[in-house]
DNA sequence: CCCTACACGTGACAC
DNA sequence: TGTGTCACGTGTAGG
């Protein structure tokens, strides 16, 4: 374990190499470190000080390894697996288990909401996917109409943006899309914006007729 | 980086005090280490073999560490953060991921019950959530109605909770909602006795009809 | 006797 | 400058 720090014979083997020289024989084993630094107050040679640094150093890095493995501890403790796996395996139950959460969310996260009373339309562009295609999310909140969805797959249709999946919720005559949309190599974040304006012209066209002015536009980014 | 490990003095120093003799003066640093394992195939001194175990030892110690940082750096591709955060932080966003990936599926175990025929309501205080916000699940069973959602949408309007997650069984007129809701920094644990009374208020609405009187209240801390 | 996994101290590099 | 993070080689305990 090498506790004894201050009588570890790398210390004094460092010292030697350093041209460390200071009230004594130069080239001598004398070692006088400890004394030099709780006697002499004033004048911290450079040598001191850089032991004084090696300290320090020695202290930050011990408190970084204890910040990592107690993290390491709290996963311990969240996943299936007593205190004594190894920290590969450990990590590796864990990229099993985010990767799992990653699924989950996307497809739960937000889609059971009910559908609000405002009109919404959010178009939360996505993390990078398994096979290089973009994936994103857009979710549209409306007064429900019978040709809502044809127009919807139109829209998608024209900018060759494929639906993954669709999550839809109907209550009291309003209705919550929320739709996972794979965007190929060929799209930008341009895409994004048109895919916006298309959306917002079909809530403007079905709130022309008659409906009270509620509408609502949320655009968010992750 | 001590790269050139043969010619690193510190090889000498551990020779010396191991007690190494072979061949030559017991105490002279002669250091014959790398000549004796490339010419003199047959007998393998015990510090050629000592050295040789140092070798093994030290690559299979940087194997450790890449199977570690391989995973490591897996979950930086899964998680939001770029490939330069920090180990421990990496480790702590991953911390609330498996937290949050905890709370889900505890929470899938019981809101796929049938709706029971009791009417039932029950507010969960949760726990600890990712973002400081304080998650806790309510469920409500009764007679299924079609105002019933839009109701209980209103009431956390106006409590100002957040539906994280919302799970609803209908079966023979019968409704279970089980919700997980998130309250933000200015909320007390007063909010869910509000929200407890506002269920309670909205279930006898729908009983001061006609129904037999069935309620019960069920209230839970966890 | 291997071999594995861990903690440690240290040099290097970045900001 | 110091302050923090990383990779490395090493000592050491347990199988």
């Amino acid at each position: 374990m090498m506790q004894a720090d201050e009588s570890c014979e790398l210390y004094r083997f460092l010292a030697q190499n350093k041209g460390f020289r200071q009230r004594g024989g130069s080239g001598s084993c004398s070692f006088p470190a400890a004394q030099s630094l709780s006697t002499e107050t004033a004048l911290p040679s450079p040598h001191d000080r850089a032991l004084a640094a090696l300290k320090n150093h020695k202290e930050a890095e011990k408190r970084r390894r204890e910040r990592i493995n107690s993290h390491l501890d709290k996963l311990r403790t969240l996943l299936p697996c007593n205190s004594k796996t190894d920290k590969a395996s450990l990590l590796a139950k864990v990229v099993e288990r985010v990767k799992e959460l990653k699924h989950q969310t996307a497809d739960i996260a937000e889609l059971e909401t009910f559908p609000s009373e405002s009109d919404e339309i959010s178009v939360l562009s996505g993390e990078e996917s398994d096979d290089g295609r973009l994936l994103f999310k857009a979710s549209l909140c409306c007064e429900d109409r019978s040709d809502l969805i044809p127009e919807l797959n139109d829209i998608l249709n024209s900018l060759q943006l494929k639906t993954v999946r669709a999550d839809i919720v109907t209550v009291g005559g309003r209705i919550r899309n929320v739709l996972l949309i794979a965007a190929n190599h060929h799209h930008s974040l341009e895409s994004l914006h048109f895919l916006q304006n298309a959306l917002k012209s079909l809530l403007e066209r079905s709130n022309c007729s008659d409906r009270s002015k509620r509408r609502r536009l949320v655009i968010a980014h992750k």
